[in-house]
DNA sequence: TCGTCTATTGAACATGCGATCAACAGGTGT
DNA sequence: ACACCTGTTGATCGCATGTTCAATAGACGA
C-alpha cells in the first residue's frame, strides 16, 4: 500500500503540531486495528508522512506503543468514570457501569487491553504503563465501592478486594469475548458479576467458622 | 541464527514420525516463548530441519498455531482436572484447584491463553479452537460444582454460572499477572475468588428484591 | 529579497516473515 | 546391486519490519 499523500511533501508543522498529529494518527490506528497495527509505516501512511519522520519523532517503537496505549485507555477510563452517575442508588449505577464495561461496543479497547497484557510480557515500557493504568482503574473502583458502602447502598466490605475481583472478572469476560465466547447475554453476566463481588467483599457473609483449617491463615 | 543441525541432512523419518517431531518442537517452543514465537523458521531450527519441511508438513501457519494451542491447553486441562482430588471436602479441593490455576508456575500457559485471545480476533481457526478448549474448561468446572453441590460441600447454586464466573476471574487475574500486576498474595486471591463465585451462585445469598428477572427463563 | 534554520524526504540497509519448487539423497523392495 | 519412491533440501521470491543519514525544501527573520 502506498502512502495516503499524493507523493507531495507534507505540510511543514511545528514539532509540537507534528508530534500531536502523529499521536492522533497512531491512536486512531490502534483503536481500529489494535496495538499490533502500530508499525512505523502504517502510522506514517495514516498521518500522511514518510516513515522516516515517524522514526524521527518516536525513536523506539516500544515506548511509542506504550504511550499510545496509555493515552487510549486513560481517556476511556476518564470517560467511563465521568459518566458514572454519582446520584441515586449507587448499586444501580454500579450495575450500569459494569454493563458499560462489558458492552460489545468497547471491543476495540478490549483488544488493546488484551494485546497490552500479552505484549507487556516482553515490553517493559508497555508493562509499566499497563500497571499504571490498572492502578488507575483499581483506585477509581475502590473509591466508588467505598462511597457506595458509606452511603449504605451496598453491604460494607473491603473496597480494595471488591475492586480487584471486579477488575479481574470484567477483564476476563472481555478477553473471552474477543473469540466470541459469550455464553449468555451480558446484562445477566453483569448482574451476577456485581453480586459476586459485593457478597464476597463482605467477610461476614462467608461461613468461615465451618471450615477450621482453611480460614485460619489470613495474611495481608 | 543458524539451524541447530550441523548442515547435515536430517534423519529420514516416516511422515507420522516427522509430523510428531514437528508438533513436539512447536509445543516446546510455544511453551517457552509463546504463540508469537511459532514461526516456520523457529520451529525448523528447533526440530533440526529446513524451514521448507515445516511448510511442507504444515501449510498455513494459522491452523498450525491453532493446533499447537489446542494440544498445549488440552493437555494442561486434563492434567489439572485429573489432579483434582475427588475425595474429601470438595470445597477444599476447589480451593486447591484455583490456587493451582493462579500459580505463577503456569505463567507460560497463561501467556499462551492471552495471546490466543488476542490473535483469535484475527485468526478464525485459532478462535474456534480457543472456544472449544474454553468449552472444555466450562463443562469440567460445571461438573465439579454440580458434584460439590450434590455432596453438600458447597451451597447449591447454578453450576453453569459459577463456572463462567470462576473462569472469567481466573483468566482475568492471570492476564493481569503477565504484567506483574499482583496486588496481593495469590492464596488470598484464590480464597476470595472462590467465595465470590460460590456465594453468587447461590441465589438465596443474594438480596431478593434486586433479582426479579432471575427466575424467568434466560434467553440464549 | 535573501539566507538561515530545520522539518521533511528518499533511499538504502539488515533482518525477518510465509511460501514455492526443482533438485537431491537416503531408505526400501526387488 | 540396482532402481524406485519420497522425505528433505537449497535457493529464491515477495513482502514487511525498524533504523539510519545525507539531501531537500519550505517557512521565518533580517
Amino acid at each position: 500500500m502506498k502512502t495516503t499523500s499524493t507523493g507531495a511533501t507534507a505540510r511543514r508543522m511545528s514539532p509540537e503540531e507534528r508530534d500531536h498529529s502523529i499521536l492522533e494518527g497512531a491512536i486512531g490506528l490502534a483503536r481500529e486495528s489494535g496495538l499490533e497495527a502500530l508499525t512505523v509505516r502504517a502510522v506514517a501512511s495514516r498521518v500522511g508522512v514518510t516513515p522516516a519522520l515517524i522514526a524521527h519523532y518516536r525513536p523506539g517503537m516500544d515506548t511509542f506503543v506504550a504511550d499510545v496505549f496509555g493515552l487510549i485507555v486513560a481517556a476511556e477510563r476518564e470517560e467511563v468514570i465521568a459518566a458514572f452517575g454519582a446520584t441515586g442508588d449507587l448499586r444501580e449505577a454500579l450495575l450500569r457501569l459494569i454493563e458499560t464495561l462489558l458492552d460489545a461496543d468497547r471491543d476495540d479497547v478490549t483488544l488493546i487491553w488484551v494485546q497490552a497484557w500479552a505484549l507487556g510480557a516482553r515490553n517493559d515500557a508497555l508493562a509499566a504503563r499497563v500497571r499504571q493504568e490498572m492502578d488507575g482503574w483499581q483506585s477509581a473502583l475502590e473509591q466508588i465501592f467505598a462511597r457506595a458502602a458509606a452511603a449504605g447502598d451496598i453491604a460494607a466490605g473491603r473496597a480494595d478486594t471488591a475492586a480487584w475481583l471486579l477488575l479481574a472478572m470484567v477483564d476476563g469476560m472481555n478477553a473471552h469475548s474477543l473469540v466470541k465466547w459469550a455464553p449468555r447475554d451480558r446484562a445477566d453476566l453483569a448482574r451476577r458479576a456485581l453480586s459476586a463481588v459485593l457478597d464476597s467483599a463482605a467477610p461476614a457473609a462467608i461461613p468461615v467458622d465451618s471450615r477450621p483449617a482453611d480460614s485460619r491463615p489470613e495474611p495481608t
